[in-house]
RNA sequence: GCCGGUGUAGCUCAAUGGUAGAGCGUCCGCCUUGUAAGCGGUUGGUUGGAGGUUCGAUUCCUCUCACCGGCUCCA
């Protein structure tokens, strides 16, 4: 029956929907059910595939280790995985086996066979087989019937669909062994995970082998070695950062960047000390909700903390004196630096670290300005990501966290006027469930690098406990004093962890007004040196980031090195340049322009500049 | 923190229970250079750290630190 259905491309069919749920190619059928093919490419096709690989994988680990428990091996974003309780420690050696007996088995095209069972025969059938895992999650499911699927002598508890023989199996790849908690529980035994991925299309495979290099040689940390950005030391401990002259550069115009955006918003620049007593982390509640991240130490029989947050000193500045109505919305920004903990085994270059610098701000205001002042910030933060670069962006609501401070009324208030305002813009989002943070509700906005991976982005949080916690008051317009709301909210976020995105979303070729280096001037001999002086000279006053490669050296040495350091425009100057007064522009691309004059190479790098505009080539024009 | 891996010159990487090596870089000469590597020489290491086994350890063992891939957590 099916067979037909599918006619002359059946042997391409993956599997069907039935009545629009997806299920495998010898389901059977009912009177009047509606049936449609499923295809590579279409939605749910790839998960079938891959789940189906890493049974096969499965088997194959079985057969090479016949000792091996299973636990669980899902399909994921970019491939599958399976967890392994296994007699010995595999190595990356082993992975080329394992891939060997698993076209074995795709050889070998083995039926996938799916079987109902009851749940008692299950747990008594994977028991007999010693797969404890197995037996383990059979008892906690709610239904008498289970299902398992079959394939020659490999049985797996599985729901399914899957592919209908291991022989549809087209192309795969073992990519890594990692370790991972039983059911994501650290205090339950540690398993060993492999991961592969799986492709029906061989160039589908190749393209997603070469987004893996790709990935690689953005890689920040090796960017921020080879650009002589950044560096990290042992001897100063990890997860703490320094930033070299040309890194620093960079910093310098994000933070410029942020400090001339939120001066141009009514937002007040503060600063604020990095140790305070612990006194003022039990009323703001961190010491209860936040402890395990805090540094902190007693010294004179007092405690003290090294803020991890940067709310509780804007609150007191707040609290200098009475506020009225008028002044509110008050917005306090400081780029506050804050030192977290965070367990050893998580850091990652400059994507995560324990002390980072945030573009933080926090917004005083009444009730009925909460959501006005959420949308504002929403806005602020698009037009910075995208003056940046950063175009794509998913959006999330995030809601009560079970640890978290405050009454239900209130966090139901301060979750709708986040929800209001992404209504009011009109931006797509989804919900998080218990994401929250302690004190309050989140918007959280994820963004899209040149290469389509997702990174955490800004954050917008209200907050109607840490006001009533700080006893914040304000005089309204009837002379009576009235509780104010506060809205946290990070643009960039930790500028560390930008900085690092930022790094891998231009794989170091920045734009022209980001670039740490921007103009290399080379002189094509000694002769011209002072020439090359006189060029920097001029560019160096008008602010632009210039240096002279003076080194005794060939031309093509000096532009090899400007190109591997990413500069985005290099200037050679010879006997034609110094006698017409002009230069000759190499971009990074590789395209070079002979002769343009000076005046005219200022206009036009003073425009690419100050449009902040997302390129750094030299167009005709 | 946990599991696994890695740690050799500034960088990339060799080597071996018996004197630790290459390329690039550094530095010094020569070359005076026209759009991605000119030539020659020179320098460079307590083999992450501490202990142990051994006649002898960079290699084997223990502890420790850092990093890498994950788990978990987060900006």
């Amino acid at each position: 029956m099916l067979r037909e259905t599918m006619t002359d491309k059946a042997g391409e069919v993956l599997a069907v929907r039935i009545n629009g749920e997806l299920a495998d190619l010898s389901s059977e059928l009912m009177e009047g059910d509606h049936l449609e093919p499923v295809f590579w490419g279409d939605e749910g096709a790839e998960d079938i595939y891959r789940h189906t690989a890493s049974h096969v994988m499965a088997q194959a680990v079985l057969e090479l280790f016949p000792g091996a428990k299973l636990a669980i091996g899902p399909a994921v974003a970019d491939g599958f995985y399976y967890d392994f309780d296994l007699p010995q420690t595999l190595t990356p050696e082993d992975l080329p086996h394992i891939e060997e007996r698993m076209r074995k088995i795709v050889g070998a095209d083995l039926k996938l066979r799916r079987e109902v069972m009851g749940r008692e025969e299950a747990i008594a059938v994977f028991g007999e087989m010693n797969q404890q895992y197995k037996v383990e999650l059979l008892e906690e499911m709610e239904s008498d019937e289970v299902t398992v699927y079959r394939q020659g002598g490999f049985m797996d508890l599985c729901r399914g669909p899957h592919l209908a023989s291991t022989g549809r199996l087209r192309h795969f790849k073992l990519l890594s062994i990692a370790g991972a908690y039983w059911r994501g529980d650290e205090k339950r035994p540690m398993l060993q995970r492999i991961y592969g991925t799986a492709f029906d299309d061989a160039e589908e495979l190749q393209k997603y082998l070469r987004f893996r290099e790709e990935a690689e040689r953005r890689d920040h940390r090796r960017l921020g070695r080879e650009l002589d950005l950044f560096s990290f030391h042992e001897e100063a401990g990890p997860g703490v950062v320094f930033y070299h002259p040309r890194g620093a550069v960079l910093r310098e115009i994000i933070e410029g960047f942020l400090k001339e955006e939120h001066r141009k918003r009514g937002y007040h620049m503060v600063i604020t000390p990095h140790l305070f007593r612990g006194e003022l982390w039990h009323t703001s509640g961190h010491m209860d909700y936040y402890r395990e991240n805090m540094y902190y130490f007693e010294k004179e029989g007092m405690e003290y903390v090294v803020k991890p947050m940067n709310c509780p000193g804007h609150l007191l500045i707040y609290k200098t004196r009475p506020r009225s109505y008028r002044e509110l919305p008050l917005k306090y920004f400081e780029l506050g630096t804050v030192y977290r903990y965070e367990r050893s085994g998580v850091l990652h270059g400059l994507m995560r670290v324990r002390g980072f610098t945030q573009d933080d701000a926090h917004i005083i205001c009444a009730e009925d300005q909460l959501e006005e002042q959420v949308r504002e910030c929403l806005e602020f933060a698009f037009y910075s990501l995208r003056t940046f670069g950063f175009e794509d962006f998913d959006v999330f609501l995030s809601t009560r966290p079970e640890k978290s401070v405050g009454g239900d009324e209130l966090w139901e208030k301060a979750t709708g006027a986040l929800r209001d305002a992404l209504e009011d813009i009109k931006m797509p989002y989804s919900i998080d469930p218990g994401e929250g943070v302690f004190y309050g509700p989140k918007i959280d906005v994820k963004l899209k690098d040149a290469i389509g991976r997702s990174w955490q982005g800004p954050t917008v949080q209200a907050d109607f406990n840490l006001p009533e916690r700080f006893d914040l008051t304000y005089t309204g317009p009837d002379n009576r004093k009235h509780r104010p709301v506060m809205i946290h909210r990070v643009v960039l976020a930790g500028i560390e962890r930008f900085y690092g995105v930022l790094l891998e979303h231009y794989a170091g070729e920045f734009p022209f007004w980001l670039a740490p280096v921007q103009v290399v001037v080379v002189p094509v001999a000694d002769r011209h040196l002072d020439y090359a002086r006189e060029v920097e000279a001029l560019l160096a006053e008008r602010g632009f980031r210039v240096e002279v490669d003076d080194d005794r050296q060939t031309v093509n040495m000096k532009i090899r090195r400007a190109q591997i350091q990413k500069v985005p425009f290099t200037f050679v100057v010879g006997d034609r340049e110094m006698e017409a007064n002009t230069v000759s522009v190499r971009d990074r691309s590789g395209k070079d322009v002979r002769g343009v004059p000076v005046p005219e190479v200022m206009a036009r790098l003073a425009e690419m500049s100050t449009e902040r505009r997302a390129i750094a080539e030299w167009r005709p024009g």
